[in-house]
DNA sequence: GCCATATTCAACCATCTGGTTGACGATTGC
DNA sequence: GCAATCGTCAACCAGATGGTTGAATATGGC
């Protein structure tokens, strides 16, 4: 389930605008989790771990399954795209970046994506 | 002068975050403004923009150069490219997206950059 | 059935955030 | 010189954020 809502610019930034939580979505890059093996490295309650994967649920960045007693959290890396189409709008300033980052989205955005 | 200390992930991020300084951004991306042109279209006191501002320059985003009593305000693009470098890390699950925007980044990021 | 495991919920707390207002310091123009 | 303009500072406030603990809810294994 790819968020309840369409996540906003606003949610998605501040869900990135923590450390703790970026560090779960490096570590969810190499492998999807259960929650309680996302929260094993990190010196703070599962409870607070839990907090945060709502957040990035939330944000889009991560869905979690229930298999069994056992939540599985996955990356969904599309999330970042809106954000990174927004960010890459200020590199209009030279020419050059905007040119070849239009041709890179042309390849990009090719899958159809409701929102 | 561009923040006075190296702006983080978490500033970049927080910085983003709300709607104000990213209508901002967009507004200085036309052209530089002075502050108070700058809150003109906002419905909230100049006080409230002076820290929004603030908030932009430590982010890195915006440098303020005082002529006069004036202060303008002007676009500072390169404070993108690592929330944008870090971003675009969580495209490596398709290989046409990376390949593509190493391509993209080996032409943006030859200026030489500290850090 | 019962105990252990996995995860969330609820209440609580300290701190950060985004806004307000009013006073203040610089600078300009007449 | 003096009034007006530009912008920040300081104090304050309400609400959001990030953490805690302890109880509650599934589910799995024996």
């Amino acid at each position: 389930m790819p968020a309840a809502t369409a996540p906003t610019l606003d949610t998605v930034f501040a869900a990135l605008a923590d450390p703790t939580r970026r560090a779960i979505l490096s570590m969810l890059l190499e492998d999807d989790m259960a929650v309680t093996d996302v929260a094993e490295p990190f010196e703070m309650s599962l409870a607070a771990i839990s907090k945060h994967l709502v957040i990035l649920t939330r944000a889009g960045f991560i869905s979690q399954e229930k298999r069994g007693r056992v939540k599985w959290c996955k990356l969904e890396p599309d999330a970042l795209r809106a954000a990174s189409v927004w960010m890459q709008g200020f590199g209009q300033f030279e020419a050059v970046n905007l040119d070849a980052f239009e041709r890179f989205l042309a390849v990009e955005l090719d899958t159809p994506k409701p929102e």
